[in-house]
DNA sequence: AGGAAAACCTGCGTGC
DNA sequence: TGCACGCAGGTTTTCC
């Protein structure tokens, strides 16, 4: 479900609740269904009785970071999280119990309907499986070197432009809704070979990425069908999308009809008069 | 070897 | 109403 933007969100919000007051975790409780890869329960027990030091993002993944241990999760397509909820409900499938010194608690619980999120632990962020072969952050990265870089990753490729940009390869933290928004921006066709695009073009891709992911993040990511950040907070960067989900309504800036395709299995929205 | 397709799941909207 | 079908924001595996 969620990209970069509302991962972002995410984070935002979960350290918000922390507000550096030094929760330790006193317990973890599996109370639902198994994900698609979740740590022991053993594993789970190592992180007892350590500090919680914040919340961090890279890519598309939140890092939990203990005193000594990382906590990573991919939400996959539908998972949330929700701060002290009155009561467990459906596709709840993790409680994770914090204590700190004022006695405070805080209960955050993972709920997952389709449950493609996942959980690793490790002692160090190298040895994470998900931190192996991702590309730079595209809103940590200068211009300059995003250019080089996707200018080298592009090259030779014969894969449509669109698909390219979704590879974590080329540039984290882009998936289905952004592809379709950052190229529209540009005002590239999705279906351009990824190869052949000119350098000029590689540079408006690079403009398009970084301020459609950054006013996306400003506003707190899209919320369509049912993504909430936590505790029911609504992104409405919906509201901004030029092509996403607006197949045969008129373009925002020509008024030709939204064109939709399919690449790679998914969904692509794009118009034909303003992307060459 | 690169890239497309399938697989992993549940839920919701549409159309018959 | 009910049922079948298609589709959904990600990642990993399989297949060609």
């Amino acid at each position: 479900m969620p990209e970069l933007p509302e991962v972002e969100n995410v984070k935002i919000q979960l350290n918000k609740k922390l507000q550096d007051l030094r929760f330790q975790l006193m317990a973890v409780e599996w109370v639902g269904k198994p994900l698609r890869k979740s740590p022991s329960a053993q594993e789970f027990h190592s992180l007892l009785g350590q500090k919680l030091l914040g919340v961090s993002r890279r890519a598309k993944y939140l890092l939990f970071r203990f005193e000594t241990s990382i906590l990573l999760n991919s939400l996959g397509m539908s998972g949330s999280w929700k701060a002290n909820p009155q009561s467990t409900v459906l596709h709840d499938h993790f409680v994770f119990k914090f204590k700190n010194t004022n006695s405070d608690f805080l209960k955050l619980v993972y709920n997952d309907p389709r449950r493609f999120g996942f959980f690793e632990i490790h002692k160090t962020w190298q040895h994470l499986e998900s931190a192996k072969n991702l590309g730079p952050e595209p809103l940590e990265s200068e211009p300059a070197f995003l250019q080089k870089h996707l200018q080298k990753f592009f090259k030779a490729k014969t894969q449509n432009v669109k698909s390219a940009l979704m590879n974590p390869l080329a540039v984290v933290g882009v998936g289905n809704i952004y592809a379709s928004e950052i190229l529209f921006h540009a005002g590239i066709r999705p279906q351009k070979n990824a190869g052949r695009l000119k350098s000029k073009q590689v540079q408006r891709l690079v403009q398009s990425l970084q301020s459609v992911l950054r006013e996306a993040v400003d506003r707190g990511g899209s919320t369509i069908r049912d993504f909430k950040s936590l505790d029911s907070i609504l992104g409405n960067y919906q509201d901004q999308h030029f092509v996403y989900g607006r197949a045969s309504k008129p373009c925002r800036i020509c008024g030709s009809p939204i064109r939709k395709t399919v690449q790679a299995g998914r969904s692509t929205f794009w118009c034909q008069h303003c992307q060459k």
